[in-house]
DNA sequence: TCGTATATGTACCGATCAGTTCATATTTTC
DNA sequence: GAAAATATGAACTGATCGGTACATATACGA
């Protein structure tokens, strides 16, 4: 049980951090919530910036990889595939803890260009537009680049929506507008 | 020129907000950046919060009336209108001062629903929605609701696509895809 | 010219910020 | 069972946080 106290910490800090935000967290309510000693956290961490940072790091793995694992498993072929990103969005929206995504809150609140929490965060979405292109090429659109945007476009603004809750069902809009999206480069 | 000191605060302050964001501000790098002395701000405004609502309601004011005289002056016909809205994110997202949207950064950086900087900022957006709704509706759409919350989703996701610089030209990719939205409502 | 309102400078408040010091436990490993 | 690594508690640093006290200055309207 090594290493672990380090993970645990990651882990318990990324719970206080998406709900608290990142400024709004100070490092004595990460010790009275997690448990964990200050003097544990700055022996793992030479600074608050750089917990912050393997906390994205981690975000950023396990939401992916929860991601993709619920449209692995749900085995569809590649044009019913793009459109389940929108019903996995859904759920998780529908999710009590749901309080929007991590890196653009994240970029809100570290806005210099040149800090690595923003740099990181926009490498976030890089990936899951590689994705989404993937997707795209393998449903043999006629501009995979373009369409996987135009998704990625619809998947943000949706989250953003759910957070700010200035749209009953963002997920639904945006599944309708992407058959429309997906249809104008596969046929109907 | 006497209630004048109160209206250049908060100009000045949406200045630094917007660029700094509003927990990484404190009331001595406003009163350093502004000249305007702290006994003053706080005589205007009871707290900090007053001070960033005061902010909110300035900038809801100004964008809307720039954005839709920008619309206006266009003069163009229903569904030359809808895609116009996106012509004009482009030339905001251009501006060297652009750093996303104030209100998706507000929301991100106050969390809790019932705090007033997150209502008002799903208010701004609210607003926005029943003026796009009013668009689709000239337009002859023939679900101007859907299509209205359809083109608010391309335009924040595109807002957090410029922000996060993850896409090249977001302005122009959600202005295709608006194209095909408006296209499946309206005929081509 | 006088009274009133508004703005200023400075010094201060207690609380909290990120981060450190150091001595003491508690585990893990061999 | 001893050495070595890891975790802990608590007290502390200097800086900054939002906000206040108070005395002075500047402007305005009558």
């Amino acid at each position: 049980m090594r290493p672990s106290k380090r993970d645990e910490l990651v882990r318990k800090a990324l719970v206080i951090f998406y709900r608290d935000g990142f400024h709004a967290t100070g490092m004595d309510a990460l010790v009275a919530e997690t448990g964990i000693s200050k003097t544990t956290m700055f022996k793992h961490f030479r600074t608050k910036d750089d917990l912050i940072l393997a906390v994205l790091r981690y975000r950023d793995e396990t939401f992916r990889n929860w991601f993709f694992r619920k449209l692995d498993d749900a085995a569809l072929p590649p044009r019913q595939r793009l459109l389940a990103v929108f019903d996995i969005l859904k759920e998780w929206f529908a999710e009590p803890s749901f309080k929007g995504c991590m890196f653009i809150k994240a970029s809100a609140e570290f806005q210099d260009p040149q800090h690595p929490v923003y740099v990181q965060s926009a490498e976030h979405k890089r990936l899951l537009k590689s994705a989404f292109q993937e997707m795209a090429e393998e449903a043999g659109a006629t501009d995979p680049d373009l369409l996987a945007r135009q998704l990625l476009l619809l998947k943000e603004g949706a989250i953003v929506a759910a957070h700010m809750g200035f749209d009953p069902d963002p997920a639904g809009a945006a599944r309708l507008a992407a058959e429309v999206l997906i249809a104008a480069q596969l046929g109907s």
